[in-house]
RNA sequence: GGGGGUGUAGUUCAGUUGGUUAGAACGCUGCCCUGUCACGGCAGAGGUCGCGAGUUCGAGCCUCGUCGCUCCCGCCA
């Protein structure tokens, strides 16, 4: 190969026996036995196992050396006397007669050849190290095959990359922007892009037809485990003179093929993928990102109360609260203690109470007592319940409730241990709401993305009742992942004046903020729609990686801060200067 | 911005009711060891118990304050 190595650590089999080799490597682990060392040698390839002789004048150095100093051996590949079968490489070994040393390492802060439990922030401190870690570089490895892939299947359908600017304007909605002082408009400020949002729409006003990107965004929010601070990547892409099918089926193969590629065994939903209407989702999962890998389903029960007998249910019910209900197959025996933490978790919640009823062998338990036999069987088979199941019912108004319905399936379905394992349960979540009513104010909002096309158009925006109409806005979920996020775009400039004065705004205001956009969609512009799946949260999703950070380089902790670099920074007054910034310290020191 | 958890050796953790010299494992240093592969054995170094105040004859332990880390909520079109 050249003059560092002849092989990697990872390349050397039985058939090479007998050959005269050089390796360059890491010092993964000594054994020292007295006259005999074995240094396994490790690089990005692999690991190949080294034997210093204490004959040789070579024993003293290598005794000498700490673990992770990087060397360089000559030596002669043997059929090793011990056969490791755990290893690739593990059939042979290299018996050295010529030993380098090319960069001595001190005591390690972090250890690289076990997992130490290192915390969060020396692992960031000193990342390399980190990195150098078996899982944590398989992973970084996996995520560019990801991207390699999905670079791949794009290409093979048409699509086009094209890089848009990093330096860019602020968006007025959305996240907090991160900032970029301009040296040579004093007072103004350049934006990181949250998205490309706007720029790869007016590439297709530019006629550019298929575009996409693997596309750095920036957002200035706090972090959360499966949400890194500051930067994360997407696969931001988009198309003209299409329907929402269409980006369907392109995101489809894109995103099919990489799952199916990297599934590492587990089981894929294949497309097309299974499309569930928001409101659906919301009654029945009690979530915008449903995790179908949980069998249970949420159901409309207050029908079922307004005169059961059960007076709670039944007074609330007549105050306009509904009711909702989960069948737990075959769960009639559980303990009494079961449904009790159940009620009382929702209490914690700050919610009714939950009721249940167990349809067990000896009769029914639970509320069932307050009710009449026949409201029993109205139960049983309006909700589909046989004997031998549990049904617990809850109550409750509006969003939140919801919600909280989802919450108590998620816990139901780890508790009883029913959720699917070793499968990724993929679908689309579509017709989002153009508007919501604002709970507080009783104003009427953007529910999500005010340039996605109201189903409809402008008929629509013109005649219904605008918490009626649904948005083409679609979100793509992964095991209760939103994995990725889309819409068919708004490209009629009186539609968008429209949508936008139904939620409050004049036109000066639509021109102000989206003056760009707007414009460009006034010289001819194609219908278009695209969608844009996050990069990091696939790779952590295929790798089962319940932490971002352990999917990215260089993460940023918790306080957005590079631990490593040191950045964010103070800067020299000169560099201030020049950007005509005056920083008012801070009152929180003393 | 709000709430919870947590700070003891380089690292992960233990530490009794407040009581003499604060322990273990891994790592580190030295010695012994010819077939290991998480090698083994012996010995050793390593601590301002986050910081400050208080209660007490006595504080790692109790009280108050403060700082750091971490998770969650808000936020994330």
């Amino acid at each position: 190969m050249n003059s560092y190595r002849t092989h990697t650590c990872g390349q050397l089999r039985r058939e090479d026996a007998g050959k005269q080799v050089k390796l360059a490597g890491w010092i993964h682990r000594k054994r020292n036995l007295g006259s005999l060392c074995f240094v396994d040698l490790r690089d990005h390839y692999g690991i190949t196992q080294c034997v210093f002789d204490s004959d040789s004048d070579l024993f003293a150095k290598i005794q000498a050396l700490r673990p992770e100093s990087v060397i360089g051996i000559d030596g002669t590949v043997v059929i090793r006397e011990n056969i490791n079968k755990n290893m690739p490489t593990g059939e042979v070994e290299i018996k050295v007669s010529g030993l380098e040393v090319y960069s001595e390492a001190e005591v390690l802060p972090i250890q690289v050849a076990v997992e130490d439990d290192a915390p969060e922030e020396l692992r960031l401190k000193y990342r390399f190290l980190d990195l150098r870690k078996d899982r944590i570089h398989k992973n970084i490895i996996l995520r560019s095959q990801v991207i390699a892939e999905m670079r791949r299947l794009m290409t093979e359908q048409g699509f086009t990359e094209y890089q848009t600017p990093i330096l860019t304007a602020s968006s007025p909605e959305g996240a907090r922007d991160f900032l970029v002082p301009s040296r040579i408009n004093p007072g103004k400020f350049y934006a990181l892009p949250q998205a490309p949002q706007q720029f790869k729409q007016l590439l297709m006003v530019a006629g550019f037809d298929r575009y996409f990107q693997i596309a750095p965004c920036f957002r200035d929010e706090d972090p959360r485990a499966d949400r890194s601070p500051g930067e994360f990547y997407q696969l931001d892409m988009e198309m003209s003179f299409v329907t929402q099918e269409d980006v369907f089926k392109a995101i489809e193969y894109v995103m099919g093929g990489v799952f199916n590629k990297f599934a590492n065994g587990k089981k894929v939903d294949q497309a097309p993928f299974m499309r569930i209407p928001f409101r659906e989702a919301m009654l029945k999962y009690g979530s915008d990102k449903p995790d179908l890998r949980n069998p249970l389903i949420i159901q409309e029960a207050t029908a079922l109360f307004g005169n059961s007998g059960f007076g709670v249910y039944d007074s609330r019910v007549a105050e306009g609260d509904s009711v909702r209900a989960i069948v737990l197959p075959g769960q009639a025996e559980k303990p009494r203690s079961f449904f009790d933490k159940l009620d009382a978790y929702a209490k914690e919640e700050g919610m009714g109470g939950i009721a249940y009823i167990a349809f067990a062998p000896a009769g029914a338990k639970g509320i069932a007592k307050l009710l009449s036999a026949e409201k029993l069987e109205e139960i049983k088979s309006v909700l589909g319940v046989k004997d031998g199941d549990a049904v617990i019912f809850m109550v409750g108004k509006g969003m939140k409730f919801a919600k909280f319905a989802g919450r108590v399936r998620l816990r139901l379905g780890e508790e009883l241990g029913i959720n699917e394992e070793n499968v990724f349960r993929i679908c689309w979540v579509v017709d989002f709401p153009f508007y919501e009513e604002n709970e507080e104010t009783g104003a009427i909002e953007f529910s999500h993305n005010p340039f996605s096309m109201p189903q409809g158009g402008m008929e629509a925006l013109m005649t219904k009742n605008p918490l009626d109409i649904y948005a083409y806005q679609y979100d793509m979920v992964c095991n209760g992942v939103e994995l990725a996020s889309g819409a068919v775009r708004n490209h009629k400039p009186e539609i968008m004046y429209k949508a936008f004065e139904i939620a409050g705004y004049d036109h000066s205001v639509v021109d102000n903020k989206f003056g760009g956009m707007i414009n460009a969609f006034k010289y001819g512009a194609p219908p278009h729609a695209g969608c844009a799946p996050g990069i990091d949260r696939t790779v952590m999703l295929l790798l089962d990686e319940p932490i971002i950070r352990d999917v990215i380089l260089f993460p940023l902790n918790g306080k957005a801060q590079d631990l490593m670099m040191q950045a964010p920074n103070y800067v020299t007054q000169q560099q201030l200067d020049e950007l005509h910034i005056k920083v008012v310290p801070t009152e929180d020191k003393k």
